[in-house]
DNA sequence: CGGAATAAGTTGACGTTTCAACCTATTCAG
DNA sequence: CTGAATAGGTTGAAACGTCAACTTATTCCG
């Protein structure tokens, strides 16, 4: 219906690996830790920046995801003591700040997760699979993170650009 | 934390990859076409059938979705008017049937979707990557296949295992 | 044949995501 | 310096997905 045969095939297998994989990890992260999947990243990401703490704008990039979304899971977060709201030195940023017992909630459930990730991606897969595999997503996302990352100037550039022509 | 390096750079690319893409299929459609990008799934797969109707549970399959989410999009799309529920003509079995108006829409979304579908995969990957990429979700897909695809007899076998042991 | 187990579907409640509206600190242009 | 625009964030409502409970039809087994 407007992608030939060879793209067509290779959409539909696209198209269920990233419904079912997802569904997959989101549910057994529930089951077993009582988080999602994007929870679990969120504190992931967290956990690898210097004082475990990032500025929402920034923990949203990081995470895939949109700011709101970010400030309700952050709620969420707060609420279960994993993480906590650090309000930035300067201005109107926000931090969040993975706590101790966040950390180490994240430390037990790691392993977890990543066990299941291993039987359901790596363990599957070949070692040439994995680079390729590294290789046509990054090529994939590179057209997908949003005009954020133009940088400052150009994204400056184009807002006014959009601006004068409206 | 328990993956490797070569499997965690691969692994971060692909968790973007399928929270951006989904992410962004979903806006275009609903902003341009007012339904979900699973909505379209399910009225594109219809569309291919004999008769344009398939039985739930079997679109559940071919939509990569729970019984329970099948049934609830389902009332979506019949409140729309693009789809209409045929009970089957033997049994509880129920048929979803893709009504003139919704051929009509998904015509007309069609091209629209695909476009961009185009724009943030196929244009960006060389033929090679589709290949590649079409192998490695396959096989991928193969171990996330919920175990009903293991065949009537295989699962009756499995279940009475199950019963047996319990 | 008769009851237990199972398959197919529906439903309602609950939690999550998205969207739009909003607020307020900061920056920029004139 | 002042007002407009923008960046960062929060919030509430509506839409959506998931889960568990329930219903009814069918099949299996003794």
């Amino acid at each position: 219906m407007w992608l030939n045969n060879r793209e067509w095939s290779a959409w539909l297998h696209l198209l269920a690996t990233f419904t079912l994989l997802p569904a997959a990890l989101d549910s057994q992260l529930q089951r077993e830790a009582g988080m999602s999947h994007f929870e679990f990243g969120v504190m992931a990401a967290l956990s690898r920046q210097p004082g475990r703490r990032l500025q929402l704008k920034d923990l949203a990039v990081v995470a895939n995801g949109s700011l709101s979304r970010l400030s309700h899971v952050v709620s969420r977060l707060e609420r279960q003591g994993w993480v906590r709201r650090v309000s930035g030195a300067r201005g109107r940023a926000t931090n969040a700040e993975l706590t101790d017992k966040g950390y180490k909630k994240l430390m037990e459930v790691g392993p977890i997760h990543f066990a299941e990730v291993r039987r359901l991606v790596f363990d599957v897969l070949t070692p040439e699979d994995v680079k390729e595999l590294r290789r046509v997503t990054s090529r994939l996302n590179a057209g997908l993170i949003p005009e954020t990352n133009l940088g400052p100037l150009a994204r400056r550039t184009r807002a006014s650009a959009l601006r004068r022509s409206s």
